[in-house]
DNA sequence: CCGGTTGTTCAGCG
DNA sequence: GCGCTGAACAACCG
């Protein structure tokens, strides 16, 4: 789940803000369920792809990872790593990771690194991706202390709109392409949040999962690029190699 | 029905 | 102590 899917979730659970939580139960082990009777909501965050359920001393930090799910005022088969029961409506959460964080969240999260948050800083990650010449843009989009939020499928479609391809070292992009790959990280973020919301987001994929080049109708090829080894569909041909 | 993956952490190694 | 690799986990889709 990549960022903009959060913000998602953030919406539709905000009518549970500043409600008291009745009962809590779930698998998690992390954390004990009982703990969250009682307490107050007092917002809800998202840094990257870490959903925060902010309470008056501490916060609840989920990550869903590739498998995760959620559902509200809903449920399905499975049994929840966490169900909260509000008084006004029901949160289960599947197969995430939970943990609980103590500290001040302004001391955790550094908010301009989130690309869809309103304090999203583009030219400190340009100087975080300058002191890492070598590293690939896959690697580097992948890097959750430079483009929190960003996942393999925003990587991918931002890589073609730039047309750039994945295995270019970070140190030989022009500077107008760096300016556009960090531009674009954002821009397809807020796409991607706009597409998901219609059930739209795969038809207006571009270069992720598809066979031809929208462009030149060439083929597309997959390869495993980066450290990270992740999937990237790339056409070889309007995805200009600058090395 | 099996293979693959919108992701991250950690053990184990040299 | 480091950097690197691969395993582990998880659930759903095609």
């Amino acid at each position: 789940m990549e960022g903009p899917s959060l913000l998602i979730l953030k919406e539709q659970v905000k009518t549970f803000k500043r409600r008291k939580v009745c009962k809590a139960s779930g698998t998690v082990t992390k954390i004990e369920p009982k703990m969250l009777v009682g307490e107050r909501i007092v917002d809800f965050k998202t840094w990257g792809k870490h959903f925060l359920i902010v309470f008056k001393s501490f916060s609840i930090r989920i990550h869903f990872l590739m498998f995760g799910s959620y559902r509200i005022n809903e449920r399905k088969a499975a049994s929840p790593k966490l169900q909260l029961k509000l008084e006004n409506g029901e949160m289960n959460l599947y197969a995430c990771s939970i943990e609980r964080i103590d500290e001040d969240l302004a001391n955790v999260y550094d908010w301009s690194g989130d690309v869809m948050n309103d304090l999203w800083d583009p030219a400190k990650a340009r100087r975080k991706i300058r002191k890492r010449p070598d590293v690939t843009v896959s690697d580097i989009l992948l890097d959750q202390n430079i483009f929190a939020g960003v996942g393999n499928i925003i990587k991918n479609e931002v890589l073609f709109r730039i047309r750039v391809h994945p295995e270019t070292s970070v140190g030989s992009l022009p500077p107008r392409k760096l300016t556009a790959l960090i531009g674009e990280a954002r821009n397809y973020s807020f796409d991607f949040y706009r597409w998901k919301k219609v059930f739209e987001l795969s038809k207006n994929w571009l270069i992720y999962t598809k066979r031809k080049c929208p462009e030149c109708k060439g083929p597309v090829t997959k390869r495993y690029t980066g450290l990270t080894r992740r999937r990237s569909f790339v056409c070889e041909r309007c995805q200009m190699f600058y090395d």
